[in-house]
DNA sequence: GCAGTAATTAGACATTCGTCGAAATAGTCC
DNA sequence: GGACTATTTCGACGAATGTCTAATTACTGC
């Protein structure tokens, strides 16, 4: 719980989840979206996957970044508590 | 948004809002049930305030804190838009 | 006004965070 | 093996964060 909202609390990383809705993309592409460096992007995408809100592939030369909402569930149930 | 997040970002600032769901405390009170110093609370709620999740007023020498979970529904629109 | 209490503000400190450039790793293709 | 590319790791840096003690503010009751 900690690690996930850690993970949300940077408008940038909150910008990749959002990015990641339309589909898998590389780490490259994910950063061309930044004015970030790309050692930048992949500390963000290191903790979005340190919160299991990603998850990566390696295909050749390309990592491919996945969106993974099951652990969003946890935040929602954390949420609904406080609407009864 | 980024306050709302901030606010979350921290589990004594957690618990305060899971305290507060029993209805309206003191600041002292809300200090007694944890091991930090009533300037660190203090400061916690000012955080909670700022995010809009706690609104204070002010009776004679207390100030109570009551939970406002209507900017919760932000963040719970910002969710859905993952489980679609 | 003075003493006492609740809460906040001020200042300090160590730790964590976001960012960068440079170097390292891992893979492809010749 | 060597050149090239995609990505990550390594150090470094300033800024933000969480915590504390001491001081201050705000209020009550005498």
């Amino acid at each position: 719980m900690n690690a996930l909202f850690k993970a949300l609390n940077d408008p940038t990383r909150r910008a990749i989840l959002e990015a990641l809705r339309a589909g898998p993309r590389t780490a490259g592409e994910i950063a061309e979206q930044f004015q970030f460096s790309k050692p930048t992007i992949s500390h963000h995408l290191d903790l979005l996957r340190q919160a299991d809100l990603v998850t990566s592939s390696k295909q050749g030369l390309f990592v491919t970044y996945t969106l993974n909402t099951t652990v969003l569930d946890e935040l929602l149930g954390w949420l609904l508590q406080f609407k009864p």
